[in-house]
DNA sequence: GCTAGTATAGCACGGACGTTCGTGCTATAC
DNA sequence: GTATAGCACGAACGTCCGTGCTATACTAGC
């Protein structure tokens, strides 16, 4: 697949920022250590080192290996939902989906990096990591601005209010699901979402929400 | 004041609780180093070291001093607004007024917490800020049954999801509002908030949310 | 099949970590 | 005035960290 048609070094650099960004989800960036990484994959601290050249330099390496996943997983699937107020439900249940799937064995790796950079000075990889979520917000924004502009959602609705809103309980799902190992958190956020779109949605938006009527397909 | 009429190595121990409270907060419970933390308190790291014998002890220990924090700046001021709605609407404003004047340098020292332990495996620090979460959330839950049971919440109100949903908007509030440098989050947290006691609230309940008739101090 | 170049391993470094130990202050108790 | 307890200190430990340097193995093109 992805590997192959490629050189040799280029393939183990993804085996490495693959286990990176696993790793890395569990016990964050800083936590993330090049000897762990080498035994956990069988190689030599040195060999591995030379493909980065500064631990900097393999977090921010890392920090792309995450966003593409995250793309992959959450963000495209969700794209192929038509633009509008399904969009931004699609987005949503992508997400939570994501999470329930343990794309990342730590849960949503930008949800730890944002934590574990939040109150820290400035650094690269904190500035990469609150470019991703500012996108991330921005996509959903976006999303909701669409339903709006197709009168699916109130036309005195704030989207970027609405965004943050949504957001807020995706993030919680994530948090809460792992420190109590309990799903039900999941089920919060999803009954949390849909009420919050019902709420903001027009009646034309609200009849996009609810399942198709029969030979639509 | 809480100084003096202890002995000296009890006060020297509370500076250093202080001190490792608002580290933590930053940089986390593993980021905390006790060479750090002696030197920023001009003492040596042996002494320091004796005052605990371990560093999971001062991990420990670091959470209750924190929680006492807490307690007195969001809880107890909080409490003393009488039950029901308005005690309910209290705890959140307490919680966004404590991130807004700092108390931790670092933002919500139990969300950074949590936030590290969250995928972690089991330890006595994680066991304990998992319960210290947990019991919030318990306070908010309470709060929200108080208000249904006095009927300023609607009867089919469920607590345990309204508490969910308040948590998920402060949480967020407390990360982007660091992440970005921009209160703009706190008052969207705030927004949130009212907006949704004010859809949760029987008519009752609305009146108790609204600013005092005037007279009534 | 030899050569160029790339990929990995080996080894050593300086520093920070948590932890232990022995010692010296400085008060209080006798 | 001497014995005792509490508190803090400096030095050293073993381990792990990120980072260099040098040599060896592999791989690809002629």
């Amino acid at each position: 697949m992805s590997t192959r048609n490629t050189t040799k070094g280029a393939r183990t650099r993804e085996d490495i920022l693959r286990a990176a960004a696993d790793i890395a989800s569990v016990d964050g960036l800083d936590g993330l250590s090049i000897g762990r990484l080498a035994t956990e994959l069988g190689m030599s601290k040195s060999g591995l080192f030379a493909h980065f050249g500064s631990k900097e330099s393999l977090q921010l390496a890392t920090i792309e290996e995450a966003r593409q996943r995250y793309i992959q997983e959450v963000i495209e699937p969700a794209l192929s939902s038509r633009s509008g107020i399904v969009r931004l439900y699609a987005l949503c249940e992508a997400f939570l989906s994501y999470i329930e799937r343990g794309v990342f064995p730590g849960g949503c790796f930008f949800a730890s990096a944002m934590a574990e950079f939040d109150a820290k000075g400035p650094s690269s990889a904190r500035g990469r990591i609150a470019e991703c979520q500012e996108q991330w917000m921005t996509t959903l924004e976006r999303a909701a601005e669409g339903a709006r502009a197709s009168g699916e959602l109130r036309a005195d609705s704030d989207s970027r209010q609405l965004a943050f809103e949504l957001e807020a309980a995706l993030l919680s799902a994530n948090w809460y699901f792992h420190l109590f190992h309990d799903a039900t958190n999941i089920e919060r956020a999803r009954h949390a979402v849909r009420t919050r779109l019902s709420r903001e949605a027009t009646p034309t938006g609200l009849h996009q929400l609810l399942p198709e009527p029969r030979g639509a397909g």
